[in-house]
DNA sequence: CGTTGCTTTGATGCCCGTCAATGATTGTGG
DNA sequence: CCACAATCATTGACGGGCATCAAAGCAACG
């Protein structure tokens, strides 16, 4: 559940340099949006709530997934900071959205981002470009689940996060979300992504000194694995 | 390649009605771009091409997909006629768009529609609104390929043609691409496409008259074979 | 220090991929 | 118009990769 919300001044944290590209119209949306927090495991929203906010985080990690029926769960994205969330532009949000870790996020009503875009053409169309590139991530994810093995997929799942977390680290990664999400995300059971960590471990291919941490050693040859040689 | 290339007259055909939603300012579109024709099996654009144009379908489905190395093959998407494609607002096309049967599209210079969308906030809504729409069908298709099985997933197939074919057809669906395109849209192999639509004909919930056509004959069991009951 | 939840490892089986052969359809040249 | 090749689709036999079921570690919490 919220923890907290209240309103951002106008002096507050500035948004821009937190993550991705050093971002053009985005200064604009600091006017009009509201901090709220979330505790771990708290619903953001629901999929198919009506789409009143979209987000951006400021911190902590969250999870975007689609349920089915009969409990089978396919993870989408898991958004850290600086990504924004629920941007689509529909009536109702197409995912479900939960706090892995404790969130901080600022909060934008869905009418004043649209009216904002709409007096701002530079503002819309930097929106725009973080859409496209969920959908072109999203398009890299259809290939991992469609065409890749589950040790391609972990590997892949690896190196997407020693890039995301870039030069920072040294090496060691934050894994913030359990097996299970990790699973979910890639397709896979629990169980496969496990054994699959485990074999790579065996490997000398990387570390695991606890549950949140992996340590990569051989980034060159898990690049290989990705590809699909061996 | 390219068949022949003509500039629109102003009076050309009228693309609004076509396919989709009756679209709010498109018609604006309508100024700026180039009717272009494509042969069956045609390349349209490739995968890292620089995106100078994106495209909207006038008659014909177009597969978009992306290729690993070792030509392990996904299909993201088979756009029809109304839809738009490589509409992504990023400098490199995300993915490689061949014609699938001979295609008639109207093609759009990006700087021309970059700037349309800057002088027209309600064109740029408007493509927003279409990028959204595929980033909702993706991840869909993420659910799909993570977590059905494949008697789920062709049955689900199957059923999105129906939806796409709407009232027009009167059960009788149209299916333009091949067993090899369904499967590498289904991240399964051809042999199990196959071996599963044979058994939904022996179970009579569906009939396959030829390999271009097939009959649903039973949606309310299709319909739940795709959500998980069976 | 026992409980609780998550992770890891093992044993087994099945779904779907692989390999192979046959059948059906389309296109081509004589 | 037919013969032939080329392509695509279908069916069968078989094996492997991953899921399922089960149990044992392991860390965080009271």
């Amino acid at each position: 559940m919220t923890i907290a919300v209240r309103t951002v001044s106008s002096s507050a944290t500035p948004i821009a340099p937190l993550g991705g590209a050093p971002d053009e119209g985005l200064n604009a949306l600091q006017a009009i949006g509201t901090v709220v927090r979330f505790a771990r495991n708290a619903t953001i929203f629901n999929d198919g709530d009506d789409a009143d906010y979209s987000y951006r985080l400021i911190s902590g990690t969250v999870r975007l997934c689609k349920l089915m029926s009969d409990g089978r769960r396919q993870i989408a994205e898991f958004p850290v900071a600086g990504d924004f969330f629920g941007l689509e532009w529909l009536d109702t949000h197409a995912f479900t959205a939960e706090a892995l870790t404790d969130v901080i996020a600022v909060r934008y009503l869905r009418s004043r981002l649209d009216r904002l875009g709409r007096e701002r053409g530079d503002v819309q169309r930097s929106l725009m470009t973080r859409l496209s590139h969920d959908l072109w991530a999203a398009q890299n994810h259809l290939v991992m689940l469609g065409r890749q093995t589950a040790r391609e997929r972990v590997v892949s799942f690896i190196l997407a996060l020693a890039e995301r977390a870039g030069a920072t680290g040294g090496g060691t990664l934050d894994v913030p979300m359990s097996r299970q999400d990790i699973a979910d995300y890639l397709g896979l059971t629990i169980e496969t992504v496990c054994r699959t960590i485990s074999d790579l471990k065996r490997q000398r291919l990387i570390d695991v000194p606890n549950r949140t941490e992996i340590v990569v050693r051989d980034i060159e040859k898990l690049r290989d694995i990705a590809e699909g040689d061996f």
